[in-house]
DNA sequence: AAATCATATGAAAATTTTTAGAAGAATTCA
DNA sequence: TGAATTCTTCTAAAAATTTTCATATGATTT
């Protein structure tokens, strides 16, 4: 789950981003309600915290604003306590939840955790491919009881693969979903392919993968 | 599904094509009202795309005259933010959606996916022909549960055909498709034949497939 | 019915793509 | 810092696909 997390006050925002890390919320910041409003125009994020305390933007005009551009992230609005909670609260911005400074994190959490649920469907984090489970939050595999290490990279593809399950993914867009960045025009490695080989190699020794194909010439599908 | 893109922003029209394509829209650009204008009167669109900030026509007298030829084409109207934003919202141009600029591509491609299954009621995923089912975006072919293995090009081939319902399609067009770049004036080779018959071959071994026709002189076609 | 033209077919050749092993870089962790 | 792990590049071999080519088949024209 991607998260932008507005807010000013750079201690907290960090704060935030590393306890949310731990719980695998892969979090961006923005300090300003200008780097805001650029980040959300290029990026998709499931979540957006916003505190309402920016100086250089009407926090209000931010929601609007990114509801406009996508409708389908949650919103979860941060506030001083008492001060403008009851006017923000009778508005009706369609924010998904509030948060009254300060908060508890693993309160945020919870409160993530409960919208991605009601929201994005995601009922559980473990999935089941084959025999195997595998906990999104925990970014943990078992099977049969047993636990498969991954690596970081393997368990990224492994992850963006079957949530993306019965499409084709191109090595380019497994390249980029795992770095984040663009890709040069003269993208030429093999190290996807490398992964993958040592992804299999592991997922094997434990249990048949006949469900994670090739394509050739096109790229990598995991097959429901 | 076809999608017209009508946007004098050359760069932006051509970001949002090579989007699109990986999401399995087949665009088309129109640089110039003029150019749209002539482009819808010839084909028809299942999604038109239109920047309202085209200099040589008033976007709106567009969108009317495309209604009229072209009725059961998704309009999609992007604009500048704020502007004149309000102002178009209150005429009834029966738009199917509309996107203020800048707007995130993965927004674009779920409301068209949502427009697509709303309105033509189809997952823009899975297309029927014959007994098969191909599912685009897995790259897979069905036949009564069972699947139907073809290699990168016959399924290129078998895609664009699809797409191409009812039209024919000469040798020079799939090749150009498919292969991308333009043709060579010596252009003088049976490699699409050999496909077809391959493709053919795969297919008629699990059901007929009288609706995969050769029209003499020309090209292929697939009928619906 | 013969001649001509376009398409279909089978098989070999050429090319592309994937797999796999290993080794050098880079990163992480103690 | 050094050791261990992980990431990335490089290579060659293997596998599969793409393309060519020669020929057969079938349709169209005269």
């Amino acid at each position: 789950m991607n998260v932008l997390i507005i807010e000013d006050e750079k201690s907290l925002a960090r704060e935030i981003q590393t306890y949310l890390a731990r719980e695998h919320y892969l979090c961006e910041l923005a300090f300003t309600g200008r780097d805001a409003s650029e980040k959300i125009a290029v990026n998709l994020y499931d979540f957006i915290l916003l505190d309402l305390g920016l100086p250089d933007y009407e926090g209000l005009d931010l929601i609007t604003e990114a509801k406009k551009i996508n409708h389908q992230a949650a919103f979860i609005i941060i506030t001083a306590r008492g001060a403008v909670e009851d006017k923000i609260k009778g508005l009706d911005l369609g924010a998904d939840d509030y948060l009254a400074k300060p908060f508890a994190l693993p309160e945020l959490v919870s409160r993530m955790n409960a919208i991605a649920r009601r929201k994005f469907g995601v009922s559980t984090n473990i999935v089941e491919i084959g025999d195997f489970q595998v906990n999104i939050h925990a970014r943990k595999v078992l099977c049969r009881e047993k636990e498969v290490v991954l690596t970081k990279k393997e368990f990224d593809l492994f992850q963006y693969l079957i949530l993306n399950k019965d499409k084709v993914l191109a090595r380019t867009q497994l390249h980029e979903h795992i770095w984040g960045n663009e890709l040069d025009d003269s993208y030429d490695s093999n190290f996807i392919d490398v992964h993958m080989k040592n992804l299999r190699k592991k997922l094997i020794g434990h249990a048949p993968v006949h469900w994670l194909e090739t394509v050739r010439g096109v790229g990598y599908r995991i097959n429901s």
